[in-house]
DNA sequence: GTCTATAGACTGATAGAC
DNA sequence: GTCTATCAGTCTATAGAC
């Protein structure tokens, strides 16, 4: 693998654990294994390397919801294949989203990278309201319920359940905080009828 | 007001703003009017600010919920205060709940301030799981849902969303991702008889 | 591309005068 | 209780040799 790839993969990974602003180029170095004053090369700016942080996961991430939305299943399911992506991401509760971990450390953050993190909210909810319109449409959602609310109530379910499951390193709390959300994606289903 | 409150008004708002590692004894002591040394003083290490600040903001926080508690309202009006606490902690998208702040900037958190984290974490799904508890009772709430699962759920949605509306510094962010949560509380004590 | 060496600023923390 | 002065350690970033 080429160092500037190596980087991006160790620095994502310490971002995800412990956050933008307490991994330093002395760590990434000491991990990949040259010095820091050759990481400078490759990003020679800490924001810099931010900003190509977030754009390959969001890359990578919006890369699997468009793979998730191909798949001839359920809006139910769309959501249980978008809820996994939350939960795998976790790491058995050592580590975040990294959308997460940026929107949390905001002050530290570059604006650039910052109005990234912001743009990874929009297109989250914009993907999710999507489903939930499918699934209001096609009668297996309740219609009551507005999609542009719903998503945003899903992104922030998960942001908030992997925050308090990373906290206690403890996987159950994000199984026990998203819960609710899957029985409801069951119930519904067999429910009603039109309205 | 003595020196030392004054050290922890700013040192709460400063972490709810900027996180806990994004403030400096030196910022404190600019805006308190003293010098870093005497901050050593009240608080000889940074860990003791912290688990002073957590502290404090706990016990206001649980009082503030006892208050809640102890209305004669609905189960349903008990959520609804809740939900106004986070929505008021906000402060119009540019601080966090310090909770919520020191989950998020756990990396660099002394050991007995993440506890204490987590704890108040517990505590608050406790109090949410004992509302629910009383809604399904009194048949305000739909029996089906289980109480504890409710009570991480609405945790784990009140973090979440401050945590987006701080990053885009935009509350109405905090009220789209909890609007379903609100018109589930109105939709439920209008619905079923018993069951 | 990677290195050594260094700059300049900042961090939390301590010693000791007043 | 607050001060001055200072310490050792960290950080991002740069200059210039190889």
């Amino acid at each position: 693998m080429d160092t500037r790839t190596y980087l991006l993969d160790c620095a994502e990974t310490a971002a995800r654990q412990r956050g933008y602003d307490a991994f330093s180029y002395a760590d990434l170095a000491r991990e990949v294994g040259i010095r820091k004053a050759s990481i400078h090369y490759h990003f020679p700016l800490k924001a810099d390397l931010a900003l190509n942080l977030i754009e390959r996961y969001a890359e990578r991430f919006f890369a699997a919801l468009d793979e998730i939305a191909g798949r001839q299943v359920s809006p139910a399911d769309h959501l249980r294949a978008y809820h996994a992506i939350y939960r795998n991401a976790l790491a058995n509760g050592t580590q975040l989203c990294l959308c997460v971990a940026m929107s949390a450390g905001r002050s530290s953050l570059p604006g650039p990278v910052l109005d990234r993190v912001n743009q990874f909210h929009a297109d989250s909810v914009a993907w999710l309201a999507a489903i939930f319109a499918t699934g209001i449409r096609d009668g297996s959602l309740p219609s009551e319920i507005d999609p542009d609310a719903e998503g945003m109530a899903t992104l922030a379910l998960m942001e908030g359940a992997q925050l308090i499951a990373r906290a206690a390193e403890d996987l159950t709390l994000f199984d026990s905080a998203t819960a609710s959300f899957l029985s409801r994606l069951n119930s519904r289903n067999t429910s009603r009828s039109s309205a």
